[in-house]
DNA sequence: GCTTGACATTGACCCGAGGTCAAGGTGCGA
DNA sequence: TCGCACCTTGACCTCGGGTCAATGTCAAGC
């Protein structure tokens, strides 16, 4: 007959954790020698393997307890059921894993795969480091308000980046991020963004163009506008073109 | 400027999360609006995102807060530990299941691989089920008490199963659990097995042959015997002998 | 026989990473 | 104006043990 130390160091658990079982009701309290050790038989051995063998794979120790009472029949689908969990978190690893390498290279990892390949082909086009963060701290604020516009709004954008017309106008709006406001190539670019924007929704193959929620709208103005004079004066110019009609 | 449910959606992180993540430093505290509440900017987002990736990684709070205050060298060199850890961690996962299995069918699992596969050999020669249960928490006893002595004896007992006349002594003694202390056979087999280890001792190959610990015999003659008046009376026979010279 | 060091006993408290509940204050649409 | 979803803080709960303290016991060497 064995004491704690030595069923422990079998089994590969500490004491404190034998003693845990015992008072959780997972492993039965052995008869006690002359002088109050706790002496173990083979039995309690087979036992504590089984337990520590279950509280390894993430087993509750409640659960546990049920399956060592439980008959053999269930016990196997119990067994069963917790290796199918087991695979299910060596999936969850590799993409823990894929999405630790993420955040080793690159931003990938901070706006959604749509959002990603948009900004991606803004990068190839020539847009400037500063007006990629701008719109990816945008589609952001956008997808944590609204997920579903976000994604109409995203399937515009694309669709508008095939035009090498809309193209030119967003490089240059990225350009006159930092021209004075007083800059009068401004009022040539609200006239040519204006026209592409006129010829758009007429030629426009849907008809459920983005209806823009005004609180969307107000939220990217708000977190953007600060930033550039220009874009102010660019914005004021073209509010000024719409009510002089 | 979003709210706090709109940027724990985002992050996929619970409200109370972010909470968290503020009360332990590792999150920004934004500011609030005029009725308390808390507006966040895309920048949260992009460190919510960090701190949930690390955290889903299993990396401690405590160090995550000091990540995120290290320098790109500092941080690419933990991501590259942690992403190895997480290696580990497969490796391991892939043993929890190994023994998951193992436990799910047969009892391999609660012996050493040299133990069981002395017992499949014990198995195979038709020692009973109730013999090799005997075997196997005797093993579990002496590995517990005495790893370095049991590996020792292990080494001994599968030598002496590949003598024929060994095994026909193992089996007939296994047999003999179940007979009446009174049966004239036990003083066959006593003899037979006093000869047995009489020309084994002269011709063993190994001097070193097992010391046995006191103890240890002990151990696993009262953990057997109560359960057979034959093997008490075995035993007996054999001491008788023994004095008698 | 005595000391020493390893091992045993119980109990109380501590940890991480949040979850749950309570008791209220806000914002917004019908 | 109502209802409902959302926000605030704070206090306590969870799980699987670890750590510490105060005390008792065993085995070995002197």
């Amino acid at each position: 007959m064995i004491t704690i130390g030595q069923l422990a160091g079998y089994a590969g658990v500490t004491i404190k954790a034998v003693r845990h079982y015992h008072k959780r009701g997972l492993l039965e309290e052995p008869p006690r020698d002359s002088s109050g050790y706790r002496r173990y038989s083979a039995k309690h051995a087979v036992d504590l393997i089984k337990i520590k063998t279950l509280a390894e794979a993430g087993v509750p120790l409640a659960r546990i307890k049920e399956l060592l009472a439980a008959d053999p029949d269930r016990f196997a689908t119990a067994l069963a059921e917790i290796d199918s969990t087991l695979e299910k978190r060596a999936e969850e690893l590799v993409h823990t894993r894929a999405r630790i390498a993420r955040l080793r290279s690159g931003d990938r990892l901070f706006v959604s795969a749509d959002v990603a390949d948009y900004m991606d082909r803004l990068r190839e086009i020539g847009v400037s480091q500063r007006g990629l963060q701008m719109e990816r701290d945008g589609w952001i604020l956008m997808q944590s308000v609204s997920p579903k516009e976000a994604a109409i709004w995203m399937a515009d954008k694309r669709d508008a980046l095939s035009d090498p017309e809309f193209r030119a106008i967003y490089l240059e709006t990225d350009a006159a991020f930092e021209w004075s406001p007083d800059d009068p190539r401004l009022y040539a670019l609200a006239d040519r963004s204006r026209r592409w924007m006129a010829s758009r929704s007429g030629k426009s193959k849907r008809e459920e163009s983005p209806i823009p929620d005004p609180t969307i709208v107000k939220l990217v103005a708000t977190s953007a506008s600060p930033l550039s004079p220009a874009w102010d004066r660019l914005t004021q110019i073209s509010r000024e073109r719409l009510a002089d009609g």
